[in-house]
DNA sequence: CGAACCCTTGATACGCTTCAACAAGAGTGG
DNA sequence: CCACTCTTGTTGAAGCGTATCAAGGGTTCG
């Protein structure tokens, strides 16, 4: 095999707390929020209303068809999005890693979660009831551009993935997906299982190796087990434009 | 050829108004906002601000890096979403048909627009700038409930698409397209080009027309031209769904 | 040690695209 | 009016991209 990595303790979920008190730091709620920094009475307001729960591994954050009551958000780990079938294996479709957020749109329809979510690994998830919400949003103006702007970037991040599948083909979504893991970066340590990466480049696991091994052939990459890093950047962006 | 329906006036672009001063009907400010009935301050508010854009057929709607100060909307009309290229043809990913909001992200980012648009025949658009409605949300708090289930539903919209793109086949897309289209009715009129239709599904006009003549051969559906109905819908149901 | 899991590689099969040809309206101009 | 061109949709043959199936090796765990 590989020098391994992503050790994602195959027993599933464990007894966890489920919800511990901690208190979150304000440079998570800036991380989180964005936009100019937030005073006192917003930190104050946000973590009277706060739920925090920590999950191990595999645990569920968001169950389809189940009531959306809060706004959700990663503080750390990472927490995939997909579809849990009845049959095991969980289809992974996006991951979210913290700090980020995970749903802002559920709990403003009355229909539930579209979607299931799972931690992965070890993960650190952030609720803040709706109905608490509204009331500050309506207090506090800024609140409202800060809200505003994560589901923005929701929208354009889903029509950008959605462009991708429509025009790019396999080789053209890793290069894209590895340059913005790597955040700029040109070392990058993949933190997941080859297979639940290519379930969110809709390959299969097979087809992955194949691209990353064709990567490797072209020079544009250099592989060891988990840790990838990119040769030739320029090169990359190039190939995974349109 | 087929018998006729769609004749998006080839020449493009013609000598428009490019802005009309027509109101908005209370109607059509309803559909588009949802939610509880709009009282009459709300109402004057909106007409105050709003700005009504009459478009022929291949006008701009929005174009790509350019600043976004408006949350747009198609009040009649169908305007299509996807990418100009400086080659001619506009390549389409997604039309938004009236009453629909358009975009309601660009505007909150400080980036411009992400993608281009197009009206696809005559369309009237119109734009609420963003200014403007920052202060309308402070005063009404359910305006505020109004817009982001508007963004909310294009993120679930998205996230469907995405879902579909990522695991169904050809044939899978357009029974589901067909269904969504046809609103519950079993007939159903094509108001565009299929090509036009192929582009959005993410295949090409000759798999269109092939995937077509096999829900024919199923015996799902009827098509003659530009008219389809809905032979079978529950069956069309089970197999686009997953 | 064997069992379970992961990644890789190769052979084959399938879905869809590409390319080319054709039929049928629509607009144009003689 | 007809001939001509442009555009659209349809159909068939060939080819590419990716999935599927099967096998093998590496690592961890009991």
């Amino acid at each position: 095999m590989d020098s391994l990595q992503p050790q994602a303790s195959r027993s599933g979920i464990d007894h966890s707390p489920g919800r511990a008190c901690a208190p979150v730091a304000g440079s998570d709620w800036q991380a989180l929020l964005g936009g100019p920094p937030l005073n006192g009475a917003e930190l104050h307001a946000l973590n009277q209303m706060v739920e925090l729960r920590s999950l191990s591994a595999g645990a569920p954050v968001m169950q389809r068809e189940q009531p959306a009551l809060h706004l959700l958000a990663v503080l750390r780990g990472a927490v995939g999005l997909g579809q849990a079938r009845h049959d095991q294996p969980f289809h992974l479709e996006r991951t979210v890693r913290g700090p980020a957020w995970l749903d802002l749109s559920s709990a403003w329809l009355a229909q539930g979660f579209a979607q299931d979510a799972r931690a992965q690994g070890e993960a650190q998830v952030l609720a803040l009831p709706l109905a608490a919400m509204r009331t500050l949003l309506s207090h506090e103006a800024l609140m409202l551009d800060r809200l505003m702007v994560g589901l923005s970037r929701t929208v354009q991040s889903l029509t950008g993935t959605a462009h991708d599948l429509m025009h790019k083909d396999a080789e053209k979504r890793l290069a894209a997906w590895l340059l913005q893991r790597a955040e700029g970066d040109t070392l990058l340590q993949l933190g997941e299982r080859k297979r639940d990466i290519a379930a969110q480049l809709a390959i299969t696991p097979e087809t992955l190796s194949r691209m990353m091994r064709q990567l490797k052939l072209k020079g544009l990459i250099e592989v060891q087990g988990y840790s990838v890093s990119l040769l030739a950047p320029a090169a990359l962006r190039q190939l995974a434009a349109d």
